[in-house]
DNA sequence: GGACTTACTTTTGGCGCGAAACAATTGCTG
DNA sequence: CAGCAATTGTTTCGCGCCAAAAGTAAGTCC
């Protein structure tokens, strides 16, 4: 397979400022990135030139709307050539595979799935690699592959242990780089989402950030000075261990009052069928409790409250600028989001800042996306970390 | 009153670096200076030096201790000359103020206190003034005079609100420098040694860094990337807004069992009286739950789960690479330190990196020297932020 | 149409850095 | 003890990157 390789030009430590600069934020006009990295309007000039010159960016016509008309001469802004590349992202469940391809904005202009039906390591590799292969032929300038996988990667290229698929130290990139001939980055899918955030989404720009998710299991991201943290217990299971409230529920899978058993989806289920004998889909459950059925009502509400309580002390402790709430489990929100907003209220300081709490609700394809963004930062960045 | 001030010679962003390093990782060489840099050996012999010549950094004797004789040329590392100048720190209590005199390393070299009798600003403007006065005369050079002040301070220079001085909006800093001539800096007093402990202690050359500190209240201090992170709540009691155990004990001063309620001196001590009818200090308490009689264990005991279960959370969010125990009432750990063991690893990942956890006894010198410390960074640093 | 304002370009000079050759100072080896 | 290897530090040189300043472009305002 032998993709269209153009090789993305090696970039000085200046010009790469100023490319990351007008991707993450938008069109921007030289005088706008000369105030933003701090360099004069001189350096600008030069820094752009080769830019532009490459491809990568262009000048975009102002577009007249957001001109406030004010008198000087006009900027002319810069833009990113966004589908100068393309890149794909995937991202691995226990029985399918979700791909999409996406710009160099990580935008998505295409989506293709399919089942797996198979959990031996090199058949999924091949999957990976047919499914590349389709996506190609429409896709060009294809430059990297980013798959996330639920479990524990270890230097962005082996699944060092994965439960459902029941890989241990499986040289995943290897093997997808051997069948596709692209430059591979494995992850894992929270950490992957956490690093999508950061650039393009909720943690743009941001110095302290919290991505959160809730869903089949617990999700914890921190970035730092825009980085993102890496910790050992990294989807580990670690939310059985957060006990959020002594007194909570015990069920199967998590230790009493931990976040698990109260937040994530297969523990309210179980909740709610042990006091109520029925079983039903998280939805169903919502819309009980949003009814006013007595024990969803319950559940739903301690789910909330310990929410809250979370969120209160992950703002106590780290002070982040923003959290960002994501993952199947999110609907909790629109039925209680007023008891999560009192829960933080009684676990913080009235003079405390308000803690930004965003909301996202994110399907499967959004986490391939995560995938692939980080494919386009190994790109832009160089290899090198990210 | 003309002290010698010798202005600081302005630094290059390199220069700056270089003195930095040498100030807080003790004597260097150049070809260690230049590995931790990351700059070339001949940088290191220009950025070098004019700081030599200036009289900051000397070569120092290899001392033959260290050296383990392996071949080739010896090393001639470098040292800051500690004693070119003298800072002055002040920790000001409700009815004390602490003073002590450092070099440029924070090194004690004079204590002197002197009991408070008002609390007028400028009157105790004028005893700052007066001790300063007392104290230059048997240390000249001094460079600059940093203030601990238990309370809420703002742009370094305000005290905007102090509880036990009465204070709002007390522009401290401008009256010292009416009095002394010399640059002062007014900060919170755990914001302070917080910073002290971040260029010359615990938390010496971290990224992820955090100070808790027990005593007549809850201090908490968060240093991400090397600089410490300012919040709006910082010394306004948020400590009572940190429910730990919602089945804690109620006190008149916190929340039901929020951290000020279970781990502060005076509410240890309510709490031990109520139960026993008997006043105690807390050294007597802690004696008491050490010979096992019963009431004191169980307040111990409980204080100490609940400084476990607030290191975990600390650390199962921001994961810093040291969490360092300061105050007054940090004797608990020698009672209960296993007992607080149990509870951080009840609320922690197995596979999570173990936390490390140090312990400092603090008496109200080493406050005054953590102020110190600050009109140090601003010398070094250039006035600007710290 | 001229004054003004803002955006960008070109030119120039300097600073800071690394590369590489060189000097200094020791241990090791025969 | 002479010569060699190893390591630190110095000097020289040239390049790259940047800011400053002067110049050009393209619009608004009166």
């Amino acid at each position: 397979m032998t993709a269209g390789i153009a090789s993305w030009p090696p970039l000085s430590p200046g010009e790469r400022s100023v490319a990351i600069e007008v991707l993450v934020h938008g069109p921007l006009s030289r005088t706008e990135l000369a105030r933003r990295l701090g360099l004069s309007a001189g350096s600008l000039t030069r820094l752009t030139k080769p830019l532009i010159e490459s491809g990568l960016l262009v000048e975009v016509a102002e577009a007249g709307v957001s001109a406030e008309a004010r008198q000087g001469r006009p900027s002319t802004p810069l833009d990113v050539v966004a589908d100068s590349w393309s890149f794909l992202g995937f991202k691995i469940t226990e029985d399918m595979v979700y791909g999409v391809v996406t710009t160099l904005r990580s935008d998505i202009v295409a989506r293709h799935d399919r089942p797996l039906t198979t959990h031996d390591p090199a058949e999924v590799a091949d999957v990976l690699g047919e499914m590349t292969a389709e996506l190609v032929r429409d896709h060009p300038r294809l430059a990297g592959i980013g798959i996330g996988v639920g479990g524990f990667v270890q230097d962005r290229a082996v699944v060092g242990e994965s439960p459902f698929l029941l890989w241990r130290d499986v040289p995943l990139a290897e093997l997808v780089e051997e069948r596709t001939g692209l430059p591979v980055v494995v992850e894992n899918d929270v950490a992957a989402l956490v690093e999508s955030e950061t650039w393009f989404g909720a943690g743009r720009g941001l110095d302290r950030f919290v991505v959160l998710t809730i869903g089949a299991g617990i999700g914890y991201g921190l970035v730092l000075g825009g980085k993102r943290v890496a910790y050992a217990e990294e989807d580990r299971g670690f939310g059985r261990h957060w006990i959020v409230d002594p007194n909570g529920p015990l069920t199967p899978d998590g230790r009493r009052g931990s976040a698990v058993s109260l937040l994530t989806i297969p523990n309210i289920r179980y909740q709610v069928q042990a006091a109520t004998g029925r079983d039903r889909t998280y939805e169903e459950i919502l819309a009980a409790a949003a009814a006013g059925e007595p024990m969803p009502v319950r559940v739903v509400d301690e789910a909330a409250r310990a929410l809250g309580t979370l969120v209160a002390q992950i703002s106590n402790f780290v002070m982040p600028q923003k959290i960002l709430l994501a993952g199947e489990g999110v609907g909790l929100m629109d039925v209680a989001g007023k008891t999560v907003e009192d829960a933080v209220r009684d676990n913080r300081h009235p003079l405390a800042a308000p803690v930004e709490l965003e909301t996202k609700v994110s399907d499967f394809h959004d986490w391939a996306r995560g995938a692939a963004v980080l494919a386009i930062k190994v790109l832009v960045l160089g290899s090198a970390e990210a």
